[in-house]
Formats: C-alpha cells, sequence, structure tokens
DNA sequence: GATGAATGAGTCTTCATTCAT
DNA sequence: AATGAATGAAGACTCATTCAT
C-alpha cells in the first residue's frame, strides 16, 4: 500500500473516532476497552495504534472532536440577529443539544458526562474542555449583552453572570436528561419565563411573534 | 473470634466509605484500585471484603452515602418558612453545596461528576441517583408553589418546570465549578435577577413585592 | 496467608531467581518472556510480579545474584598464602569457574555472556557488573603484587597490568569456552607458562628461583 | 521494472548491514526492531524484506560481515615475517582492535558482546562465530610456532594451547574495554612481559631489536 | 521492483478477588 | 474475624512480516 494521500487519512481517523464514541458512549472512556474499539472501528490494533498513539490520545481526540462538532452545531445559535429572547434562545439551544446528540446512533450527551469526569483526571482534557465552555460562554455574554441594550434583561445585568447562569442552565440540563431523562427544552424555556413574574403561556406567545418590547 | 457489635462494624464500614471517597476524589470510581481504597482504610484487603462484597458494592455504598449526606445537608433549604425567594434560594443552595463538598479534604462535587458518568453504566447507581434527584425535585416543586402563591414567580408557573430548570441551574453550577471554576453562588443568583428585566439591586427588592415590571 | 516470614521471602525470591536462570541460561533475558519464568517458577503472574517490579528488576537481581555467587565462589582463590603462582592460578580460577558454572542445571558461563550484552543497554546491570568486576581486579592486583614480592613476576611488573591481563584471560575463556568449548584450564595454565620461555613442564619448576614447582 | 543490477543490489545490501550495524551498536540484535533498521536505512520496509528474507538473516548477514571485515582487518597482523614476539603481537592486535571497531561512528567491540549471546540462540550464528575464531585461532598457533623456533616461548610450547591463550586474551581484552573501559593495548603487553619475569622496561625493549635471549 | 499501511499473535503488567493461616 | 500472599484473566501496546497499489 503506497502513501495513503491526507484525505483518506483523516478519513480513517473519523472511522475510528466514530468507533470511539460508539463504545464511550455506552460504557465511558475508562471501562472501553482498546479492543472494544479496533472490534468496532473494523480494522486492526496496529492500524488503530497508527493512528493513535495510545488510549489516552484517542480519548482526548475523540473528546475533542465531539467537543469541535459541538462548538459548530452551536454556532447557527448566535448568527441570528438579534439574538432570540432569553427563554426562546435557551430552548433552542437545548432542542439543539437533543438532536445533535442523537446524531449517528450514540448520545453525545452521555459522552459529554463521561468526559467530565474524565477532565478531571486528564490535564488535556480539562484543557479542551476549559477552552470549549469558556469560548461558549462569551458567546453567551454577547447575547447578554445584546438582550440587556434591548431591554429583555434588567439595565444593570452582569453579561458575565448571565453567561454564568445560562451555561449551567444548559450543562445542567445534559445531566438531568441523562440522568432523569423527562426535561424537554420546552420545559426550562416556560420556567425561566415563570421567573419573570406575570403571566406566561398566553403572554409569552403573544409577545414572541411580535419582537419583544425593546427594539 | 468475638462478633463484633452492629456499632463497630457501621464504624468500619464508614471508614472505608470515607477512604473510598479520599480516592474517587482524585480518580474517579474506575480509576481507583481496590488497594488504594485498602491502603486508605488502614485495613487490609479481607477486612474491607468483610464488609463490601465487591468494588462495585463498594462504590454503589460510597456515591449513595455522598448523596444521602447531602440530602441531609440540602434539607434546611426547605425548612424556613416561607422559603427565600428564587434567586436568594439559588444562591443559598449553591453555597451550601460549596461548603458541603469542602468537608474532609475532598471535594464531593468532583465525586458527585464521577457518580453521573457511573450511573450511566450501573443500574443500581442510577437508580439511587434517579431517587435523590426525584425527591429533590419534588422539594423545589414545594418551593416553586410557594413562590407562585407568593407572587414572586408568574400565576401560572408551573411548579414542575420551574423544579426542573432549578436543578438543571444547580448541576450545571457543580459541573462549571469544577472544570472552570470560576463561578460563585452570588453570580448566579445575580443573573437570575437580572433575568427578570428592570433594575436589580435596589428596583428589584423593591418592585417585588408588587409585580416585576418585565415589559 | 498472614505476613510471610522474610526467610521464606527470601526462599521464594531465590526460586524465581532460579527460574530465571534456567530460562536465561537458553534464551538470554530479552529473548525470555516473563511466562516462561513464570511459568518455570511454579508461581502465578502476580505472585512473581509481587518480588519483582519489572522483567528489568528481574533481570538485574538475577544476573546481579549471580555475580555474588560468583564472588563468593571465587574469593578462596586468594585465601591461601602464599596465592599460587600466575600459571597455577589461572588454572584454578578457570576450573572454579567450570564447576561453579555447572551447577543447576544451568551454565553460568552463557548466562555471563547473556550479562554483559545486558549491561551494554542497562545501566544498572552495567553498574553491577562495574563493581564486581572492578572488585575482582584488586584482588588480582595483590595476587600480583605478591608475585612481584616472591620474585614470580618481573621486578618492575605494574600490579595493576598483570591485574587487567589476567581478568582479560579469564573473561576471554568464558568466551571461548563458550563458542569453542575446547578450551581446558590446563591448556591455559600450560600456554601461560610457555611464554615464559625455556623448558616448561621440568625445566619451568627448576628455573624458578625459590618456589615449588606448583606444590 | 528494470532488473536490478548485481553491482546495484550489493551496494543496497551494505547499505542495509550498515544501518542495522548502527542500529545494534546502541542496544544489540533483540532490541532493535526491523523499523529501527529501516528508518535507519532510508529504505522502506518492503525494500529491506527485498534483501533479507527474515530479521533473522539479517541479523546473522550483519555479525556475519563484521567478522568478515575483522577477519581481513586481522590479516596484516600475520604478514610480517617474522612475526612480531608475543608481547609486541598482543598489542598490535589489541590496537587493530580498538581502531578497526571504531570505524563508521559504531563501535564494533559491542557488536561482538552482543553477536556472543546472539551465537548462543541461534545455530548459525555460532557456525559463522566458530569458523572465524577456529581459523583465528589457527592463524595465531602458525605465529606460536614461529615463536617457538625463534626461542622467543618454551622449546616444548603447545602451539594450540598458546593460540588459545591468545585468543582468550583478546577476546577478553573486548569485554573488559567494553564494560570497565580502562585497558589499553600497552597494558596487556606490559602485563605479559612482566610475566616472563625479571626486568621488563628497559630489558624488553633492549632485548627485542636483536633477539630475545628467552631469559 | 518499491512502497508503507495493515495485520494480529504475543509481551509485559495490573488488579479484583480468594482463602490458608 | 482478620490477614495479606496468591491467583489468573484481562488490558494496553509492539513489531516482524505481508501485500495491495
Amino acid at each position: 500500500m503506497p502513501k495513503i494521500s491526507d484525505e483518506r487519512r483523516a478519513e480513517r481517523r473519523a472511522q475510528i473516532v466514530q468507533a470511539a464514541w460508539t463504545c464511550f458512549h455506552r460504557e465511558g472512556p475508562q471501562a472501553t476497552t482498546m479492543d472494544d474499539i479496533i472490534a468496532a472501528s473494523g480494522l486492526s490494533a496496529g492500524a488503530v495504534y497508527g493512528y493513535f498513539r495510545s488510549k489516552d490520545d484517542l480519548v482526548v481526540a475523540a473528546l475533542g472532536a465531539a467537543l469541535s462538532g459541538l462548538r459548530e452545531a452551536v454556532a447557527p445559535l448566535f448568527d441570528s440577529d438579534p439574538v432570540a429572547p432569553p427563554d426562546e434562545f435557551v430552548r433552542q439551544a437545548m432542542a439543539l443539544l437533543v438532536s445533535y446528540s442523537a446524531r449517528d446512533g450514540c448520545d453525545l450527551r452521555r459522552i459529554a458526562v463521561f468526559g467530565w469526569g474524565e477532565a478531571q483526571r486528564n490535564a488535556r482534557m480539562l484543557d479542551a474542555m476549559r477552552g470549549f465552555y469558556l469560548g461558549f460562554r462569551e458567546q453567551l455574554a454577547g447575547a447578554a449583552g445584546a438582550w440587556r441594550r434591548d431591554g429583555l434583561v434588567a439595565d444593570d445585568a452582569s453579561a458575565d453572570d448571565l453567561a454564568k447562569l445560562l451555561l449551567s442552565l444548559v450543562l445542567g440540563f445534559v445531566i438531568q436528561s441523562v440522568i432523569l431523562g423527562d426535561v424537554a427544552p420546552e420545559a426550562a424555556a416556560s420556567g425561566l419565563r415563570s421567573l419573570r413574574g406575570g403571566r406566561t403561556r398566553a403572554g409569552a406567545a403573544a409577545r414572541r411573534p411580535g419582537r419583544p418590547a425593546a427594539t
């Protein structure tokens, strides 16, 4: 076999990463053996080790790839101008997570939970995750700034605090859906609306089409 | 061989569970070996196996004990009558988590994250966790009902949705504090207040009795 | 099994070392697998690893033990006072090597040759070997000094040079006997005597000033 | 596919053998992987296997080539007529070994030591080595005969015994220089002279030109 | 002929668990 | 009841060799 093209090489890596996801999704990275991944990938042990130097490398790469995919999947949330108001935004974010996770026959939410555990014992993983969440939070802070400008949140709101709050909300949604399984994006949006006081169902629905007050 | 008293037996179990926590806190249950726990407990292998039939049993017991402890730690939140308003309640809940976690030189938040992973591959663990979170959510729903009654949230608020929202918030806070480490209970409370709209510090307090501005 | 006595522990170690010798003697340390040694020792993998942390440790310990044994075996050579004259001394040394090596059904000369190879890629092994050979050479230098005093070698002989010469002779004897197999201690002694010139068997004895013809 | 010329083929083989030496010199044949040699040779795996059917073949060829080279390097020792007297001869032999070994950035003495180990587990290697050493010993015996004729050694010296002695000396020199590193050819020659008794430095030098009167 | 990716048996090592003392 | 040495089935990873291109 003469030199493989970079493209083909990337394909193979993706194939292995996909196999890793399938396995991790079931048992997590630690309880998954390299043999599991090797069997799932359809390659041989040596071939897999030709693409990833160690199990640790593969774990970091696979979880990192999941984060990268998530980053891209999440981007459209911030594309609309203006960004959707908080409750709707949260609903969209969670709905997106659900649909993104359901792909490829392996729930990436489960992988995320395993990934958090991994990040606690793996500096590289922790770095990758920090980078991802900090970046996401920055985008959230941007959205929060817009909300404040548009009067959707308090005039003196701290964009950072709001970003932290929303990130917590989204992360907690993942856990809750993985452990309890009975949470729907709409429920979170609804809960958020109720916090504002007044009526929600009728009112919120009516308000959304037009465009929330301010602006 | 003098039969050991039940009291002494319970003491020994607690000693082993404590050792397990110390180890799990560092590397998680899977990467922790029985030898690690045995060494940390100061007992012999045989002794530990006299109290726990298998590593799995010990993991379930240790994580379950952490949950029980947490349940008790959390109870006071719901004792005050009336319950604190949402933002203050969230602040208290998070502050409590932080202080509870810091005990005994091992951060129980880290153990919680590992526990979520464990619950995905261990039915018994999942059951224990479900029971705990469902119970907690029920208490939250109770608080939400009170808030609704007191006009602190929307008239037509769904107590269940609010409970889910708050649980997500708290769970997400744990992850965020473990991964990013830069979140404070007060920030969450502040973020929550900003969501209500208008001014927060001075204004929110004044407005709350009457009716939240929002729009 | 309660705590094993130090004595019993040492016995077990010796048992494993013996098993290692048996294997090394055939194929050398590198071509010997831990499973080979484990099988030969009659213990389990775990047990062997309870006594030696790694294959490397075991190799160093086994070869080191062979050196220690050799050191003791060689000691009597230097006990007689006065030490035997050069040719006789060399004969004795080589004869001793042959008989020492033949013990326990494994030729330690073969192990020595493998050991030299090992010392070239293993710093600990090299150190152990250096220590042994330097010590031996020092003893040889002592003998050489005595010979000089007794007029058995040149007045201005360098004891160090003589020690180096004799060590080379002995080491080379080991290789030659292992590779060619047709060398006898007596042949070396005879060769040494011939170097002195004149007649050897009858003559040499007569010519040596005041010294019995090797007893 | 243009059939490659025999000349070019031989060149390639030499290139691979050289690469093998470089690797063997460091870690010995067993700890050297084919990939090591392949990388050092600058060729591809397939190419190397086109020239040598197996690692074993390559090891035998490389060590055998080292022996052949040594045979040629050693030949001049026996060319001078008459052959140098024993002490000078040994000095020359060792000096030659040192200079020959230092070539090409890889010490062939180290390779020799590894080769002895290899010969103990590889019949072909053992045969090649036996052939070489027996041939060398024959040449030594020839020299010994000349010395006897010239009165440089005892009248009744056994040429074979002397050859064995000298071979041991040379082989042992290699080990000692590899393990201890503090031996010089001159030291061996000096040691040898001291064995003859009487004075050496001044005397030997004076005696050599004319003709050693054998004491 | 040359290439180098793929193969997969084999290596060292760990670790949950047992049981003789 | 307690001890801790022993067990042995995996697990991660390597490497001589092949063969499709």
